[in-house]
DNA sequence: AGACGTCATGGGAACGTTACCGCACACATT
DNA sequence: AATGTGTGCGGTAACGTTCCCATGACGTCT
């Protein structure tokens, strides 16, 4: 109460106490090594008596590890983004470690800033969603790196942890088949990112298993956003089409633009519209009809990030690539055409 | 590259290549004191030159400041705790400070464990939504500290950001009258939690400011998750009522429970009930109809908690207490009574 | 019985930084 | 010419911890 302003107790404070040297209580406090019961139960009660807290910032300093790790992804108020922090974060926490959490904002300028503030506060590793493309900087200082997210792909010599894409499109297009629809049409990100790539490619392998031309899929572009979504199935609204049209979307947050502007062109989903997203924010589960996703393991992808940190720590570095698996959330955006009308499937796919 | 495992330079390499002492070295590189323009701009290149980057674990050893700061939220992964961790990394990040984030998930246990991390780790200061009633050991070690959330009332001697819950209410409040709704239902988080007594209050003295009497309001209690919302509106509907049903519910999960048992009993949001939501999460955007709802600034309360905190660590408690402002955000979740049928007003209200 | 090993403990250095003190020199003042 | 004043710089201690080595006591083996 009223001591508030005293100086915290260390570990001579202890030592004094308990009447031995600091060697003596730091041997007592450490637990191990060649020490009488009697003193380390001395030295326990002199710490606990004291209130003594061991100083992080000196075994830092003396042992050269601060017991940090750093996490900078694009934006911890994103969902997904949040999830994996709170996977990261449990995990480090559950090895006596603390997270420090940073947001990027997809800038590299910024990424830059806090690699560089997370190298200054001495983190023993760092878990990035690389923005940028050079990180010669991270080499230089031998600074233990993982990566996150499909983006990591660029960077073949450091450990990454992602979700399984290739199993995941694998997943949402096995389901879509089993509903009744062949060939949806699809609704991925810009150009430029590696993640459409990724889909894509997988998307075919898909195919061709299947027998079916990948070239006759509908494709749409657009941002990775509510808006990129609504104005990508516009298009494909506008485009001639037959029958019940089916669309797998590359990210929650197309898939949810993509239901409004269904309703928009006042069509209705999944009676006209079967729409299939991919991320598994919490959002999906509000929206009417809920949407029908696969799911990433966000909270997943964080633990073994830091896990896989842990190895890079110790330089014992066994996998250098995991890929997460992902799962079906089935909720009411599709419609069931193999039940309710089986001779008319997915509009371009047949006839 | 290849030198990854070198020894990080210290300030006594960079002394070594300018040919001047560390003392020199130090003061130079700190910008202030007594120091030549020449030997500064040579220490600086040699600096740069060796890659010298100051160890702050070793700084804050000697100065007794980490530049660390501690954040314990109920979770991480919930929008509106994001949203104001995220509010409070820029701010802290702005005053070249690091956020150490941790999640309770309102176990006063994994609280105090968390807060004991922090001590250690030995942060400037922490903020903290507070589960426990106990903070004996915050002041005991003299951690600065300031809280957010509603429950942070219940300790008049610390600091606290939250938000303005009598404004917040009166928006909503009015803007309900407004739409023609004069007394809504009330759907409120369990009796045990404060935040539900400062909500009520807010709404007993709209009332009586309004001439009408809070006791005609009908009001349902439940969890503060999507199904204690969807178990209360089911008991709302279950009593008896005439015409149009207005709710407001003390959080948008609840909102959106409730908008979910309105669909599931066969009725139409907006058109046979109406429903006000309370926090302003992202997924109120998703839904069908969109929640209109009072949104509570997280990004802002972050920010604030920051400074706050760091007035208290300069011991200049200016500020006990702070309520930031929140705002409606209008989507269609509410019928407009007022201009379509003027004379058939909220049902318990009138006649 | 003497040499030697084992064990509990104490003393000191080191981690990288900054604050304080002291020294030497230049210049202005009496 | 002797004294004060200021300025640039170097030396050293200190922050709290852990690790290594030295010391002394005790027990054991030949």
């Amino acid at each position: 109460m009223g001591q508030s302003r005293t100086r915290r107790p260390t570990i001579i404070d202890v030592a004094e106490r308990a009447g031995v040297s600091k060697s003596t209580a730091a041997r007592a406090l450490a637990g191990s090594s060649n020490i009488t019961d009697e003193t380390r139960e001395r030295v326990v009660a002199a710490a606990t008596s004291v209130g003594y807290e061991r100083n992080h910032l000196a075994v830092g300093m003396r042992s050269g590890r601060s017991g940090m790790l750093g996490l900078v992804i694009p934006d911890i108020a994103n969902p997904f983004w949040a999830d994996v922090a709170r996977g990261a974060q449990d995990r480090a926490a559950r090895a006596g470690a603390s997270l420090l959490v940073f947001s990027s904002d997809w800038d590299p300028k910024a990424e830059a800033t806090h690699l560089k503030t997370l190298r200054r506060a001495r983190v023993d590793g760092a878990i990035v969603n690389p923005v940028s493309d050079n990180f010669d900087d991270l080499d230089r200082f031998g600074l233990p790196c993982v990566f996150i997210g499909s983006s990591a792909e660029r960077f073949p010599d450091i450990s990454s942890v992602g979700s399984d894409i290739a199993q995941a499109v694998r997943l949402g297009l096995d389901h879509l088949v089993a509903k009744g629809h062949r060939a949806p049409a699809l609704i991925l990100g810009p150009k430029s990112r590696l993640a459409r790539a990724r889909f894509l490619r997988a998307v075919h392998e898909h195919c061709i298993e299947r027998d079916v031309d990948p070239a006759i899929l509908a494709i749409e572009d657009g941002e990775y956003t509510v808006e990129g979504g609504r104005q990508a199935m516009r298009r494909l609204l506008d485009r001639p089409r037959v029958g019940h049209l089916a669309v797998f979307a590359a990210n929650d947050l197309m898939a949810l633009g993509a239901m409004m502007a269904v309703r928009d062109a006042g069509l209705d989903c999944p009676r006209d519209v079967s729409i299939l997203g991919f991320d598994g924010i919490p959002s999906g589960e509000f929206a009417w009809p809920g949407l029908t996703t696969v799911a990433k393991p966000g909270r997943d992808i964080g633990e073994k990030a830091v896990e896989s940190l842990f190895d890079e720590i110790q330089h014992k570095p066994e996998h250098r690539r995991i890929y997460m698996p992902c799962r079906l959330m089935e909720r009411g955006s599709l419609a069931d055409l193999s039940i309710a009308a089986p001779q008319r499937v997915a509009g371009a796919g047949r006839v």
